[in-house]
Formats: structure tokens, sequence, C-alpha cells
DNA sequence: GTGCCTATCTATAAAAT
DNA sequence: TATTTTATAGATAGGCA
């Protein structure tokens, strides 16, 4: 059993005034728990009362966090376009910010790749078109010259090829 | 005074389950209560802390709430603009993508037209040579031949540019 | 920064008004 | 339907590891 004078192991949680916390280890340790049990009291509102809603937190070392259902762009999405998440879903078009990022840089890649390409292309012949100059000899040099004709040809339909698809 | 057998007002607080609140008048009830509590919570967070965080609610009847501080936009502009650090604490879905997905873009958009003036060099180049033998007599052929080597030379350290730049 | 602990303090489910 | 009451479940300040 406790004596009168044994002291208790913790003196328990206190009241506190809701008042900025001045000490700065505190106020971080205070921010984070009270960060969490935000987000766990918003996870209960949703599954409770089935309702949608983010939360976007900047920590006073302005850390950003944030709590989404389904997901916070979504919401954002919903919020700023002044629709609702029903009419938000039934639309066929970008559904939120996230996916039209996603989609406009899968595009980008997409068209990176195609450049790529092309360089990669252009480099091949020009590189093959150095080397047949460099072995090239002075009684090659006729020959040398059916072949640029010829290497004329091809390029000028490759080029008419990219210049097509450069004006897409 | 209470008698013994004097039943007690209330049966108090019980335990619930986080679980979908069937009885939609109870649900009503529950998101209401709950929604006020946590942008109570919310403010607490907000002046303890030092913080800045917004909350958008959507209903089960798709009603709008939000709670924001300093204000709800300033928020989410900072929040889309991705100015700061991010670190993601969402059970569902994942927002931090979103952030990540811009960069890149943005990234890949600076490399496109990197690769789009490299290509537009090539072609340019490509062209002029075109165009050079399109206008070639018969007379202008040793010429030409001088012309071909200084050009390849060019080339060649054109293209040393770019097989250094394709290995970054 | 996180996690545990305990003694409170606070939010809130259910009922009553 | 909103507010108030009751009694309890849940959150958390201060310590410590």
């Amino acid at each position: 059993m406790n004596t009168v004078n044994q002291r208790k192991k913790s003196m328990g949680r206190k009241k506190i005034e809701i008042k900025k916390v001045e000490k700065e280890t505190n106020k971080q340790v205070t921010f984070s728990k009270r960060r969490s049990g935000l987000f766990k009291k918003a996870c209960e509102l949703c599954v409770l009362s089935d309702a949608n809603l983010a939360i976007i937190v900047f920590s006073p070392a302005d850390k950003l966090f944030c709590y989404g259902r389904p997901n916070t762009d979504a919401i954002l999405n919903s919020y700023i376009k002044g629709t609702t998440l029903f009419e938000d879903q039934n639309s066929t078009g970008d559904s939120s910010i996230c996916e039209q990022y996603n989609r406009e840089y899968e595009e980008a890649l997409k068209m990176l790749e195609m450049e790529k390409k092309k360089l990669a292309d252009i480099e091949n012949r020009v590189g093959w078109w150095n080397d047949s100059i460099d072995d090239m000899s002075g009684e090659q040099l006729e020959q040398f010259m059916m072949s640029i004709f010829e290497l004329r040809t091809k390029l000028a339909e490759k080029e008419h090829e990219h210049l097509m698809m450069f004006s897409m």
C-alpha cells in the first residue's frame, strides 16, 4: 500500500490554457501528439458518419502533413471546383489534380522518348555518314558522290517525316 | 435526496464501435457533434503549437464545411504550390504523389525542350546540307567536296557534344 | 523526433428537456 | 430538431526511456 508520503510516478494530466506554448520542445511535442489525435478524430468522423474530408497542416516549422479521405487531392479538387464529391465522381473528365498531373507527366515522358528516338536516329545517320567519309580515299570520291545523292534522297524522306511529327 | 431505487437520469456515455452509423438520424447527430469537436481540436492545435491548417469536410449529404487558419484558401494555395516539405499521413490514398508528379513533370518539360532544341539544330544542319546538294551543278562538285570535309569536321564536334549530353 | 505511463481532463453517447 | 444532463470512454500533459 502507498504511504501518505509516497510520491506518485506521475502527476498525471494537468489542465492547460489554450495559448501558444512558449517552450520550443514542448510545443513540438504538443504539436505531434495533437496532430495525430486530430487525424484520428477525422478518421473516426469519416467512418462513423460516412463523410469525406481533407486536412492540411503546416507545422510550426512549416512542414506539411495531410490527411484525406478518400484522398486529399480529390477533396481539394471538389472544393476548388465548387462541386460536390458525388458530382465529381460522375464526371468523365479529369477527376483530381493528382491524376491530371499524372496524365500530363506521362504525356511529357512519351514526347520525351519520341524526341530522343528522333535525335538518336538522326545522330546515327550522321555518324554513319562521318564514318563513310573517314574511310574514304581519293579514288573512292566518285562512288562517294553517288552515295551522297542516294543518302540525300533518303534523308529528305526521313526529314519530311520528322517535320510532320513536329507539327502535330 | 435520491432513494436507493431511484433510476439515474442517463446511462451515460457508452463505448461505440468505430463503424458506419446506420440509423440516419443518429448519423446526422454524430456528424454534427464530431465535426464541431474536430474543428475545436484544430483550433487548439493552431493556437498551442503555432501551426496553420485547413480542414475541408463534405457531410454525408455532401454539404461543405470548412475551417482554416489563417484561412482555408491560403493553406490550399501553399499546398498546391508545393512550396514546403511534405510528409503524408494519409490512410486511404496518397497525395504526396501529386507534388512529386508536379516536380517530375516540370523536369520532363525541361528535358523535352532541350531535346527539341537539339533536334531542331541537327535538322537545320541537315536541311542546309540538302539544299546545298539540290542547287549543285556538275562543275560545283569539287567545291562541294571541300565543303563536305569542312562540314564533317563541324558535325563531328557537334555530335560529340550531343553524345556527352546524352550520357548524363 | 517516438513510445510508454498515469492521473487527470475533455468529448461525447444516450437520455431527457 | 436543438440544447442540456449524465456518466463514462477517450484524449493527453508531464515524466521518463
